[in-house]
RNA sequence: UCCGGGGUAGUUGAGUGGCACAACACCACGCUGUUAACGUGGAUAUCGCAGGUUCGAAUCCUGCCCCCGGAGCCA
């Protein structure tokens, strides 16, 4: 083979390389040319590194080769590695060798500006940009840090069907797929699952994708999103506040630890601002941010939930995350335990990110009673037979417990300082939009 | 579903009734330290679609389609 027996090394190695002689394989991300010194960014899926043909350093077939080779050609590159302030990143390779895998013609993405409509049509090219490279990376760090804290807590990861059979909660609007004749629905949450997991092994979550057919079209929707979700046996409101305080400020800090320095340099995000999200964060009886919004200057009215404006104003109140707990019953899921001291009231969380992100996390203590359970299915006109299985958790040794779901593109989004959700996740679906 | 903005070259935009423009990308040439490199030249358009008004329409009118943002709903 031409490059034998050089070792192939990837792009994020390059620092204990130094002096070395090298082989990378990747992708031409740009070509600067001054004559007879070439600059040419190569990038190999593990970073972006800027590479230097002088006309006297390459044989004169690779030093034409290099002139011409167009934007995402394939290719295999030889060099000495150089420690060079000038370069971006701080390290450069001298190029010796260059051979081409395969190349490419008229590649779609320029470096100047181009609209998220076009972008998105070709999201299968646009994932090879710097900047969703950072995105992407966030991403994976962030689902490795909530699977890491879940783990190291004991947490069972068991996951929860997407195919679903009922109408999970009665609220959203569901996906409906033809199961061999029956309807079956793409599910839109896993929790009831989790909690008949939880009643099996105290400590559970489910970490997949949700499915909502609510024709939103905002930057805070997605048609197919993941969530993860915790539910703990035995817990109470505040065990699960706590829980997801700590939960947050982990996943945040992991990021930061491990793409802080991408963050700022490509994505141009204060850093500061995450690393203000510490415990503790602020929390608010639902009546107090009522009269928060109000001294804001918002007409809202008691009992409602808060729209997307309302949690934008909240989030925006405070430096690190809001949980507000004690919502009216009334605006929540049918299965959420009532506060004792004032059933208008019902055990919840919701909580709200800096910065104008809105609602991360949702979730609450679970009715754990029976009777109480199957007067709230009645009250929401739910069918009791489907909810039967449901119902056998608390026949059989009920316990109160909790939990919650955080989304994860929305997690990614605020870590990032995403304008849009669609950037958060490889291949967004939205409504009217189902490919690439 | 409702409200607002928009559709002009591969892309991003300018162009309010009189020869369709610019930048980037592409092609050619020049340049030995570039940082979305730069300079000179070239090629590139069914002005969303269908009607209409007019001597003349990207521009005015009617209908339709599509995209973007927001509301509702939600994570």
């Amino acid at each position: 083979m031409w490059c034998d027996p050089m070792k192939h090394v990837y792009i994020n190695e390059i620092a204990s390389h130094v002096g070395e002689t090298i082989l990378l394989r990747g992708w031409i991300y740009n070509l600067r040319s001054s004559g007879k010194i070439k600059f040419l960014i190569f990038r190999d899926g593990t970073g972006f590194l800027q590479c230097v043909a002088g006309k006297a350093d390459v044989s004169g077939e690779d030093f034409e080769l290099i002139s011409t080779v167009a934007q995402e050609s394939s290719v295999e590159i030889t060099g000495k590695v150089r420690e060079d302030k000038r370069a971006p990143g701080g390290f450069e390779l001298v190029l010796s060798g260059v051979r081409l895998i395969a190349g490419s013609e008229n590649y779609p993405i320029t470096p100047k500006e181009h609209g998220s409509s076009f972008l998105l049509d070709i999201r299968h090219l646009w994932l090879r940009s710097r900047r969703q490279h950072v995105v992407m990376k966030v991403r994976h760090h962030a689902i490795s840090a909530i699977r890491d804290f879940l783990n190291n807590r004991g947490f069972l990861c068991l996951d929860t069907p997407i195919f679903t059979p009922n109408v999970c909660e009665g609220t959203s609007t569901l996906f409906e797929t033809d199961y061999f004749g029956d309807k079956a629905y793409l599910s839109q949450s896993g929790q009831l699952y989790n909690e008949a997991t939880a009643a099996a092994f105290g400590r559970v979550y489910c970490f997949g994708p949700t499915f909502r057919a609510e024709k939103s079209k905002t930057r805070r929707h997605l048609t197919e999103f993941w969530m993860v979700e915790p539910e703990v046996a035995f817990a109470t409101l505040e065990d699960i506040i706590d829980l997801a305080e700590e939960f947050f400020e982990y996943i945040v800090l992991r990021c930061v630890e491990s793409c802080g320095q991408e963050l700022s340099d490509v994505l141009e995000r204060d850093i500061s601002k995450l690393e203000a999200v510490k415990r503790p964060f602020v929390r608010l009886h639902y009546d107090d941010a009522v009269d928060l919004l109000k001294q804001k200057g918002v007409d809202f009215e008691w009992g409602n939930d808060f729209g997307g404006g309302d949690e934008t104003i909240l989030g925006e109140a405070f430096d690190k995350p809001l949980l507000v707990h004690h919502y009216p019953t009334r605006v929540k899921a049918f299965y959420m335990e009532r506060d004792p001291e004032d059933p208008e009231y019902c055990l919840s969380v919701d909580m709200l990110a800096p910065e104008g992100y809105g609602e991360m996390i949702g979730g609450g203590q679970r009715i754990h009673d029976l009777d109480q359970l199957q007067k709230r299915i009645r009250e929401h006109d739910l069918p009791e037979e489907a909810f039967r299985w449901y119902s056998d958790l608390r026949r059989y040794g009920s316990v109160p417990h909790s939990g919650f779901g955080l989304g994860l593109e929305r997690t990614v989004s605020y870590i990032c300082g995403l304008k849009h959700l669609r950037e958060a996740i490889p291949f967004p679906r939205l409504l009217n939009r189902l490919s690439p």
